[in-house]
DNA sequence: TCTGTGTTATGTCATATGTTAATGCATCAA
DNA sequence: TTGATGCATTAACATATGACATAACACAGA
């Protein structure tokens, strides 16, 4: 039933560094289970004390941080290979909520375990820290954009880097890749308006740069909205852990 | 000359978590010098894979990283028991900058004991990922900030912010805190523009909230600041390691 | 003393973006 | 069928913020 680390679909892929076979199997042992969730479901709640820790095995989600005034701030999308709950294994609760806005599975550790994983798989430890350190990267570049980009360019961004994100990861075809959110959560995850969001998304159609509809978003033209975006076109993703 | 682990100026603070002499120990040797830089200098550059680590031990800076419209945007501010360039430890390179504003005093660490330190001493490399997913917290605070507030909200929050980390490390003194940086940081950190952020910073001055002049910051009224910044003024500041 | 440079300060005007409201179009359940 | 709900779409209007221009001030160097 459960998906087996040595027959893990993500791990082959060219942007995850290899594993050795005895290191495959201790990751064997961390993990505990696997676990299904509805589209809907919140994994993570911002303030508690999960006790587990999750690696995205299908399905799509979002992290997100809800703030005082009552709006939503959209912190990243999760996707496959993400991992889901570092702040709450090392510090004592979670920043953000994570929440699966398509039925996902999930690979499923034990909190109580990560210490034993520092002390005794060095080098998993240091992928963690690698994970960390790359999700850290991610934000920054993301302040970046909503800092000092318009909406438009702020947009294309989003969309070349969803669109890499799929392609890393199998998921594109023909530049179509899943895109199961909603206009209000790119909003919410770019610091604009639903309206004007939407506004902008017709733009970009209208311009024939990229269409997003019926969760699906088709980049029709790479070069333009990478010029958009402000993105060298020819940049390769980095390799990365993969927990 | 420089300055024994065993009596660190910081590490006694009660922000910090306590450390046993035995790791006080394990620190001194992973310290390998003390490095001192003027105003001006750049740290770690954007792209590099600096040979060395650093914590900020006194002295103030900024990282940030140069966009290809040759715009700037600042990620964070950076203050005495900051760590500096765990991306260059485990990634292959810094995805920013990070230059010294004021002379600064750094303990210096050697990239290549990196590893030895997740082999030999877990304790510590559960204390970097600590941190790491602390990085990973404010930068997420700072996005949801510059994405949802105006720009009054955001300078407050960003003087909130700034004065309770100068207040941890003993530095603030009836509000006032040492502030050694120009407003187009602050504008560049907060995603506005150098007009807009000056005539924001005279509308709080006007208001009696904070003043900020010749580097000085006075907090002249904490709870309305709060208010400004929709923060709550009697939240209290998270333990954290002391690397 | 003068001149240049960097920073803070201020006013005027333009505009990207937000706000509000209304409509259409699916889907779902009674 | 009907109504309810959630989401995308569009228009009309309001405003926070940016862009541009200029001045004041401090400071360094000749």
């Amino acid at each position: 039933m459960t998906t087996d680390c040595l027959n893990c679909p993500l791990r082959p892929r060219s942007v995850f560094a290899p594993m050795q076979a005895q290191e495959l199997d201790f990751m064997r042992h961390f993990k505990t289970g696997e676990l299904k969730g509805d589209a809907g479901t919140t994994l993570m709640l911002e303030g508690a004390n999960s006790p587990q820790l999750y690696t995205a095995l299908t399905g799509m989600g979002l992290r997100y941080k809800t703030l005082k005034s009552g709006e939503r701030q959209v912190i990243n999308f999760v996707l496959p290979s993400d991992f889901i709950g570092l702040q709450a294994g090392v510090m004592k609760e979670m920043q953000h909520s994570v929440e699966a806005t398509t039925p996902m599975t999930l690979c499923v550790f034990d909190r109580k375990n990560l210490w034993r994983l520092f002390r005794d798989c060095p080098e998993r430890a240091y992928d963690l820290t690698w994970l960390a350190a790359l999700e850290e990267h991610l934000l920054g570049e993301n302040l970046a954009i909503v800092g000092h980009m318009n909406g438009l360019s702020r947009i294309a961004c989003a969309f070349i880097r969803l669109h890499d994100r799929c392609a890393a990861l199998g998921l594109a075809h023909d530049g179509r890749v899943p895109l199961p959110y909603r206009q209000q959560d790119l909003a919410d995850a770019l610091g604009l308006s639903l309206v004007h969001t939407n506004k902008t998304l017709r733009h970009l159609r209208r311009g024939g740069a990229a269409r997003w509809v019926n969760g699906r978003l088709e980049v029709l033209d790479y070069d333009l909205l990478c010029g958009i975006a402000g993105l060298d076109p020819s940049r390769s993703p980095m390799k990365r852990p993969l927990i």
